[in-house]
RNA sequence: GCGGCGGUGGCGGAGUGGUCAAUCGCACUUGACUGUAAAUCAAGCGCCCCUGUGGCUACGCAGGUUCGAAUCCUGCCCGCCGCA
């Protein structure tokens, strides 16, 4: 968030005739474009992006759809004889691409999902140690979220396996470093100027065009608390101040997501990365 | 000036004689991650020794009562409300 990559991107698709892969989970949804801090045509310079606006606001989108269609359009870019380059915050998503996991083939089930929701962790969990064992060893067991899935997986087709990666790609990791106090104020001077851009008004729109609130929790930050700030839950300073915090945590997550990614180079500079992609491309 | 209410950890806010270093929420730090991942979940969070049924300092300030006080009493300081 915040450290640059979007425009990083650009330039290294520019200078090594690539095209732009976004592996973040919000910015897939269509009209989703402030809050999510969505790339700009403008920004692009004629650089083709992938994975932008592929999913409509209302409809849940998940990590087995990326991987799907980010195959999709990375065998189309190297068709193209270009280089891919996926750019974006969301760690799950961008190891869908680079360890490439065959997600266990049970589908989302909403009867079921619905039906287990209001269950206290402890009997999902004593629901899955019937099922699979195996996996109830290992399971965090205070995650509803986790065991309703564990158990759809169970309930489809038994125990499930270990998560067989299977990467398909050669592909050079590059992390940007930024020092946290300057992430922190670039965080929030990006804020302020989203919401002088219209986030607010993002918000109302498609609420107008049909989103719901309760969808809108589950949207991103800049939708959950924008429509709390709509519904006057919040007061404007308390809109910024808790987006400035919830943004802040969210940034550190991602940070703790690719910090025990194996073979990741961090980089403080365009040059850094930019002799790293060199080096990359030259194998080949 | 008189009367009422209140001052608790970074913030909000419990507790009203012992089991209170003090419920809880937020913030903060660290981490997990098998189709919601900007999600969901976990641990830590006065100071020190970092072994424990450990030591120290704490609930506006200063005294007092008590075996024992954040909790009771007195004085002072500060804030809010009502009457002047």
């Amino acid at each position: 968030t915040a450290s640059g990559k979007s425009d990083l991107a650009v330039q290294l698709a520019k200078k090594f005739n690539g095209e732009v892969i976004s592996a973040d989970s919000r910015q897939v949804y269509k009209g989703l474009d402030l809050g999510t801090g969505k790339i700009t045509k403008q920004e692009m310079r004629g650089i083709r992006h992938h994975l932008l606006d592929v999913a409509p606001p209302p409809k849940q989108f998940d990590v087995a759809q990326y991987q799907k269609l980010t195959h999709h359009a990375i065998a189309g870019i190297l068709k193209r004889g270009k280089l891919p380059i996926v750019c974006g915050g969301t760690g799950l998503y961008i190891s869908a691409i680079v360890d490439n996991p065959s997600y266990p083939s049970a589908t989302p089930d909403k009867r079921l999902r619905a039906q287990l929701e209001h269950k206290s962790p402890a009997t999902l969990f004593a629901m899955l140690k019937k099922l699979d064992p195996a996996r109830a060893q290992i399971i965090d067991r205070n995650n509803p979220r986790r065991l309703i899935r564990a158990i759809e997986i169970a309930k489809a087709h038994g125990p499930a396996e270990a998560l067989k990666k299977n990467p398909l790609y050669d592909t050079l990791l590059i992390g940007i470093r930024v020092p946290p106090e300057k992430l922190k104020t670039a965080l929030r001077a990006r804020l302020l100027k989203r919401m002088r851009q219209g986030m607010v008004q993002e918000v109302k729109r498609l609420h107008t065009k049909g989103v719901s609130w309760k969808r809108m929790e589950e949207l991103g930050l800049e939708y959950r608390y924008g429509a709390r700030y709509l519904r006057g839950e919040l007061s404007k300073q308390e809109l910024i101040e808790t987006l400035t915090a919830k943004i802040w945590q969210y940034s550190r997550r991602q940070m703790t997501w690719f910090r025990k990614m194996p073979n990741i180079r961090w980089c403080t500079n365009k040059q850094q990365a930019m002799r790293g992609v060199r080096m990359f491309t030259a194998r080949y």
